[in-house]
RNA sequence: GCCCGGAUGGCGGAAUCGGUAGACGCGGAGGCCUCAAAAGCCUUUACUCGAAAGGGUGUGUGGGUUCGAGUCCCACUCCGGGCACCA
């Protein structure tokens, strides 16, 4: 496609401009009212993908507008650097992960500012920088000192051919390693564990508070899951004076109890288990083991059910009906939920139904079914029956009072339990950062000292096949001595979850310049919080959550006095790019690499596709269509090229009639596209500026000529609204127009004019019966009356009436008016 | 399986608060310009019946609420994200 221009050349100009001038950087003296904006900063995969594209378009966008609002944006780049992608990459090259991952990130740096989006680049993080590193173990040690890091033993995933620790992700769908095809088992070390369940609570409530989509509040709501209910005992058949703890929500389904199931890590299970029942519960445990949680809890339903429970020969109490009821093991239920065991009512739960089926119990209906109800387990509300002195109360009304009488007769204790559960940190790695912990013989677990941080990997490590972390094997890393005790010791050979490296880089941003601490709390309080946190919809929930938690936490342990509690309080969360169905990314191969597009369309171009294609929240199909529409996009920067140089444009000083309609579209599109920005919609902003390109150029290709002040002005505001999504073109186009003024970047966005706003007719929509039959220009301030009138005026509207009268008229001026008829 | 989303012309999408369905763009058709082509410009384009005027149908499926539903409610189908060691 040949374009009017040369693309690469101009924006090259303009990229080097941006980064000479430094004017995207800012102090932390700025005296402007301040801005935080922020992408999530990314995995070095390589040169940068679509998804990064799109990412950076909006980030950049969004820095630019805010800057022309007269804000002091901060807008920093970093790499969310450790992690298993560079290790295995390692493994296959037998070389360092640094050695890849530093090239990576100097690739995904170069397509980044080949895109023109804008950054501090003194500000640049990393997770793998010593600097970084050193400050992240501080934190640790600082969370270890609160209590907030603890030791406990954990499965993991171990294959036995590789002799190494397994990601979920390297565990195939059957259970088999990816690399070896070995069984891969699952085996309990000793791992340390951050308290996040500390801050369920407060997580849950300043939810609340946020400015995030509904979806990702309600995602980590239901992940928090808070439920309030009761802790009681199902006294045990053979002895009542001890019993099986359970946890419930439905306490008022108690008479409807007619089993209890417990986990198969439950600590009574051999007690409770007769030797009857001990083969068969033993097999069933050990196939449990084996398995994965989602395995576990996936397919309630369904014939599979029938080989994942066992009875184990005993019975508990039914504390409201004091009958027995006999004691399951099953796998769907977790050791790591509630107290590990449950009280099973098959007529309100259906998972309880499904196993009740499968395994021939009894079934109570304890709350009353809506008639015509065909279903076997009934979760809604209704009244109690069958359930003694809880008939007749309504779910709400039974939960009280069932509470109240476990309380009293069954050791009963009202609770509030979450499904959240402490965060794991271990990892058996190489490419993490170090867990700063030393074991001495005679001291046990030893915190290394602040003065000794960081604890460095050794740079002369072997990635062998295996994939074992080398920090295990390799002496002269292992072995030191006990900062206590002097004596001989061993260091931590695990390193942090990468989700740790990603809890706190948002702060270090702030002030990435202070060596004798993680961050100035000063600085990093003036930029805090985040106001604007873009990132991908996949990162919901763990990262956001872990995020949250690393703040608070912060505060509480006094590494963050003044900052507020929460860091991220407007969040957007851009859909995906999908290619072939699945989204793109490294790891699946499907990656189209933008730098093609830099040469035909330019940066510019391919930002206005990313800006134009949908709605940012939405998922993106990349498709054979996607070229053209691409193309479409840089024939729109072409025409706006040509109409700002072209020369021969009959330029008139007198004005016309048709003269107001174009400053009347311009600001009218000046009031579109900011409120579109503001609510993020970038496409219908983006189509707003292209039917306004179609009124300036149909009105000054007219044989009368250009009103040179109407033309003037709508160029301009074009170029200024354009500015932030196409960076390049307006600010050559606005320095051709204005040689002796600043850049475009640095004028002020522009403002609609109200009364410019206003228009003095519209068109109303006459309905009979719900369909539209006619329209009419009306008065914008038209009465009822006078609709009314009109409507019934229409001979569309006579012809259907004939010689009767409306049964009705719903007038709803000046939009329209519907005439019942008939 | 559990939690969270989504579905509108040939295609990407618009309709911001329950009030004109299809803005804007892509693709297609026709035309202008040209020796010709590319580029550019103009017209047209949901489907359907009709020569036209005009009529009917239409927002994944089935039901409901309403004067009025793409939008709200119920039930379903299909597609996607997350499920705690990919990041």
């Amino acid at each position: 496609m040949a374009r009017p221009f040369d693309v690469s050349e101009l924006e090259l100009k303009w990229q080097d401009r941006w980064r000479s001038d430094g004017t995207y950087e800012v102090d932390n003296d700025d005296a402007r009212e301040r801005y935080y904006a922020l992408c999530m900063y990314p995995y070095p995969s390589g040169a940068a993908h679509q998804g990064h594209m799109r990412n950076y378009t909006f980030g950049d966008l969004i820095v630019r507008y805010q800057t022309m609002r007269g804000k002091a944006v901060l807008s920093p780049f970093g790499f969310d650097s450790f992690g298993l992608p560079a290790e295995n990459a390692a493994i296959k090259a037998g070389s360092h992960p640094r050695v890849f991952t530093d090239a990576r990130m100097a690739e995904l740096r170069r397509s980044v500012e080949r895109l023109g989006a804008v950054y501090d680049w003194r500000r640049l993080v990393y997770s793998h920088d010593p600097t970084y590193i050193r400050f992240s173990q501080q934190i640790f040690l600082a969370f270890y000192r609160a209590g907030l890091a603890y030791r406990a033993e954990a499965p993991v995933n171990w294959c036995p051919g590789c002799g190494t620790v397994l990601a979920n992700e390297q565990v195939l769908a059957d259970g088999t390693c990816e690399r070896s095809g070995d069984l891969v088992e699952r085996r309990n070390l000793e791992q340390w564990f951050f308290r996040i369940t500390r801050y369920a609570e407060e997580l849950l409530h300043d939810l609340d508070g946020l400015e995030w989509p509904e979806r990702v509040k309600t995602m980590q709501r239901n992940w928090i899951g808070r439920s309030e209910g009761v802790e009681f005992d199902l006294p045990l058949a053979t002895d009542p004076s001890r019993g099986l703890r359970v946890f419930t929500t439905r306490p008022d389904t108690g008479f409807g109890i007619t089993y209890a199931v417990v986990a198969p890590e439950h600590p009574l299970l051999a007690e409770l288990t007769t030797d009857e029942q001990r083969a068969e519960v033993e097999e069933l445990v050990r196939r449990a083991s084996a398995a994965s949680e989602v395995e576990r809890t996936a397919s309630a339903a369904g014939p599979t059910l029938a080989k994942r429970g066992a009875y184990t020969g005993s019975h508990v109490l039914n504390p409201f009906t004091g009958q027995p009821v006999p004691v399951y093991v099953a796998d769907y239920v977790l050791g790591t939920y509630g107290t590990g065991a449950i009280m099973a009512v098959p007529g309100e739960d259906e998972r309880d139904f499904a196993f009740a089926e499968a395994y021939g119990l009894p079934v109570v209906a304890t709350v009353a079914r809506p008639e015509g109800f065909a279903g076997g387990a009934y979760a809604g509300d209704g009244r109690h029956i069958n359930s003694g002195f809880l008939d007749g109360l309504d779910v709400a009304a039974a939960k009280v009072a069932a509470r109240d009488y476990l309380v009293e007769r069954a050791g009963g204790v009202a609770t509030v339990n979450y499904r959240l559960r402490d965060w794991l940190v271990s990892r058996q790695r190489f490419w993490g950062c170090p867990i700063p912990m030393v074991y001495c013989d005679a001291c046990g677990v030893v915190p290394v000292p602040e003065s000794e941080l960081p604890v460095l990997a050794p740079d002369d490590v072997v990635m062998d096949r295996t994939g074992q972390s080398p920090l295990a094997t390799h002496a002269a890393f292992r072995d030191t001595t006990c900062p206590q005790c002097g004596g001989p010791a061993r260091r931590e050979a695990d390193t942090m979850d990468t989700f740790t490296d990603s809890s706190w880089y948002f702060l270090r941003f702030t002030d990435p310049f202070s060596t004798d601490r993680p961050f100035d709390p000063e600085a990093a309080a003036q930029w805090m919080p985040v106001d604007q946190y873009i990132g991908g919809i996949e990162h919901a929930i763990l990262h956001l959550l872990y995020a949250r938690f690393y703040l608070k936490a912060l505060v509480d342990i006094g590494l963050a006095p003044g900052l507020p509690r929460e860091p991220f309080s407007r969040l957007f969360t851009q859909g995906m790019i999908r290619l072939g169905g699945s989204k793109m990314s490294k790891s699946k191969g499907n990656l189209i690499a933008p730098e093609k597009y830099f040469d035909t369309v330019g940066a510019d171009g391919l930002r206005l596709f990313h800006l134009f294609v949908g709605p940012p929240a939405d998922d993106v199909d990349w498709t054979e269509q996607t070229e053209e529409l691409i193309e479409g996009c840089a024939r729109f920067l072409d025409r706006v090229y040509r109409l700002a140089v072209r020369d021969d444009l009959v330029r008139r000083d007198e004005e016309r009639p048709g003269d107001l309609a174009v400053r009347r579209a311009l600001h009218r599109t000046i009031d579109k596209v900011t409120g579109d920005i503001e609510r993020w919609s970038y496409n219908t902003a983006v189509a707003a500026l292209m039917e306004f390109l179609n009124t300036l150029s149909r009105w000054a290709h007219d044989d009368d000529g250009a009103h040179a002040a109407t033309f003037d002005e709508a160029l301009d505001g074009l170029l200024l609204l354009l500015a932030p999504m196409a960076p390049h073109l307006t600010a050559e186009l606005w320095e051709r127009r204005h040689p002796d003024v600043a850049s475009v970047h640095e004028q002020s966005w522009p403002v609609a004019d109200p009364s410019l706003l206003v228009e003095d007719t519209v068109t109303m929509v006459i309905q009979v019966n719900g369909k539209v039959r006619a329209r009419v220009e009306v008065s914008r301030d038209v009465s009822e009356e006078a609709a009314r009138e009109v409507a019934l005026a229409q001979p569309e509207v006579r012809e259907r009436l004939g010689d009767g009268e409306p049964r009705r008229v719903v007038a709803v001026p000046p939009r329209l008016v519907n005439v019942i008829v008939g």
